[in-house]
RNA sequence: GGGGGCGUAGCUCAGUUGGUUAGAGCGCCGGCCUGUCACGCCGGAGGUCGCGGGUUCGAGUCCCGUCGCUCCCGCCA
């Protein structure tokens, strides 16, 4: 520590922040800037908590030692910003505030000079009560300064620090790619700009930099990595807006472990600095069979139980119409074991709801009795005892147990069960607090049948690589039944919430037009679409694959927070609007003329 | 596009079966106060009950519509 460290410097706001002021600065003097957190006016001495970035330090205003400054400091108020210069005193011992970093000292100030008058803030910025989120965002540099947004804020910096300095460790390149740009084919609406160069003509805002990163591997460029917005014309949602932040990555020459084990690198100490307590690398892996099977959802929260089970075995005799109507149309009958819970018809009738919400067609609830084959349930009389036996032997049931069955389609079925699963885990607090998960979900399937259009559809992008129904990478030969391909994409799941996905990608051309035909994209319009890369294949693609992190959900998730919109300095609301500066907005009609368009 | 929730003072909320002048805490303004740190004490101001319509002798409360916010389904990884 320096003499000059500690002198003030009467040419600057500050000579410190007030992180730095301690007990061993007492008796040296100081100048201190920020804003007025707190004032607590005796009449006689007037304490003033002063805030800045680093946090809170008392000022004290004595009449018999400052009568100017104290006669000044008696018009504080909230907000107003001040610079103070004094001495650091050490505080008496019942005067210290454990509770205050800087609880031991604080500032006998001499001078004080009000850098800016504050409004009454319209939002109280110092306790930690939920304030309507409108009236935040419209005033955002006031929301900003309490103290939860500085900590999401600081912690989303730390995890994108550590995320370049992992990869830059090893040997990636960070490089931009265009935000005016051509329509990506992730699915989504896109963003459109009009080209005024061009009347009639637009640029589309990347939904994800897919192909440029395919590009820059065809390039050559081999490690590539961008922390950068993408954007997506559709509704918003707790953990999805218009835009958001990516950790986009690219590598050639590389098969599934190496992206997974690039990004366990990156991520781990991600979520260990942040204090987040997950299981060291390499997370464990489980099919999306599997994740749907057993939790229905592809983003499976196995940190409780309540799994699925299968009860078709049990049926296969029924004469309960419900029951064997779907399993005689390919369907299935699935169930879970609540575990003993008393719970209300009312809320039962909710419970179906919820079910009805995810397409379900119903509900079939069942308390398991004493005695074999008894249940307290509406359909209990349409069903055998055996069948009862049997299915509650399947979910291993006890006495007082609550059965939840849905009979559906598998694809139904599975939502329904897994909405139900979650919500039974927050209504009786299954979840261990602390307790995280983290896991890979590999190998879905390659294509998704949509049957309002009658085709196929490419579960990931059309881009991604197709593997066997063993999960092997497939060839063009092996592309003819679409149903059975799975694809060589993961997802990275943490705590129930999708917060990464990639694949290895197509670089061999015949494979990739095959699966353009499979899905209904001719030569011709996937020239089209996506000319510029399959021109680009054709001059030496390496194999390459790739992923992309949610650097906004796995924020909120690190932060503790239920919404992205905590931890995005300048968020969209749920509407897609910005209540600060009242984007999207009308413009100019020359705007317009200029751009060759007109409102209808 | 659909469903749920919310909308009362600057903020967070209460407001009973429809009934007198719509309340509380915090904040704000004024006064008093020399060791507080959510300072304390005394006094005061502050309301288009989101907006529009209806039912009623009477509506914050009931009905219809509408707007805004929010959560979810659809959509979107």
């Amino acid at each position: 520590m320096s003499e000059m460290r500690h002198a003030p410097r009467p040419n600057s706001y500050r000579d410190s922040w007030a992180g730095q002021l301690d007990a061993a600065r007492a008796g040296t003097p100081a100048r201190v800037s920020g804003w007025v957190h707190r004032r607590r006016d005796h009449g006689g001495l007037i304490f003033i908590d002063l805030r800045e970035r680093s946090g809170i330090v008392q000022l004290v205003f004595n009449p018999e030692t400052a009568p100017e400054a104290h006669a000044a400091a008696h018009s504080l108020r909230s907000e107003d910003v001040i610079t103070a210069a004094g001495t650091v005193t050490r505080r008496a011992p019942e005067n210290v505030n454990p509770r205050l970093a800087t609880g031991e000292i604080e500032v006998a100030v001499s001078e004080l000079e009000i850098l800016a008058d504050a409004d009454t803030p319209p939002f109280p910025l110092d306790e930690d009560i939920p304030i309507d989120e409108n009236l935040r965002l419209r005033h955002r540099s006031l929301d900003l300064r309490r103290a939860p947004m500085l900590q999401a804020l600081t912690l989303r910096h730390k995890a994108i620090a550590t995320i370049r300095e992992i990869l830059d460790e090893r040997d990636f390149l960070e490089i931009e790619t265009p935000f005016l740009t051509r329509s990506t084919p992730e699915g989504a609406r896109d963003f459109l700009v009009p080209a005024r160069i061009q009347p009639g003509s637009f640029y589309a805002l990347p939904q994800s930099p897919q192909l440029f990163k395919q590009l820059l591997m065809v390039g050559g460029l081999e490690r590539y990595y961008q922390i950068v917005r993408c954007f997506r014309d559709e509704d918003a949602r707790a953990d999805r807006l218009p835009e958001f932040t990516q950790l986009d990555i690219e590598m050639a020459f590389v098969q599934e472990d190496d992206v997974l084990e690039t990004t366990e690198a990156a991520m781990a100490p991600v979520f260990e600095r942040a204090g987040f307590e997950v299981a060291p690398p390499p997370w464990p892996r489980m099919t999306y069979a599997e994740a749907v099977a057993r939790f229905g959802s592809d983003r499976p929260d196995t940190r409780f139980g309540l799994e699925l089970e299968d009860l078709g075995d049990d049926l296969t005799q029924t004469e309960f119409k419900v029951f064997a109507g779907a399993l005689q149309t390919g369907g299935v009958v699935r169930g879970i074991n609540a575990g003993a819970r008393e719970i209300p018809r009312s809320e039962l009738d909710a419970l179906t709801e919820l079910a009805k919400q995810h397409r379900a067609k119903g509900l079939v609830w069942a308390f398991v009795q004493e005695g074999e084959g008894q249940w307290r349930s509406p359909v209990a009389k349409f069903l055998t005892p055996v069948e009862i036996a049997a299915i509650n032997r399947r979910l291993e049931a006890a006495p007082g147990d609550l059965l939840l069955i849905v009979a559906d389609t598998a694809a139904t079925a599975a939502q329904a069960l897994g909405a139900l699963r979650l919500e039974l885990a927050r209504r009786f607090d299954l979840i261990p607090s602390g307790k995280h998960d983290i896991r890979w979900i590999v190998q879905f399937p390659m294509f998704a049948w949509h049957p309002e259009e009658q085709r196929w559809d490419a579960e990931h992008h059309p881009f991604t690589a197709p593997a066997t129904p063993s999960g092997a990478p497939a060839t063009a030969a092996d592309l003819d039944d679409p149903a059975t391909l799975l694809s060589r994409s993961y997802d990275l799941v943490l705590d129930g919430n999708e917060i990464g996905g990639g694949s290895i990608r197509n670089h061999r051309s015949d494979v990739q037009q095959r699966v353009f035909e499979l899905i209904g994209i001719g030569a011709e319009e996937a020239q089209a679409r996506f000319g510029f890369l399959l021109d680009a294949f054709r001059f030496g693609a390496p194999p390459h694959g790739g992923i992309a992190m949610g650097i906004d959900r796995i924020i909120a998730l690190l932060a503790g927070r239920d919404n992205i919109r905590e931890v995005i300095a300048f968020p969209k609301a749920t509407s897609g609007g910005d209540p600060l500066t009242g984007a999207p907005a009308p413009v100019e009609p020359a705007q317009l003329r200029e751009l060759g368009l007109r409102l209808t």
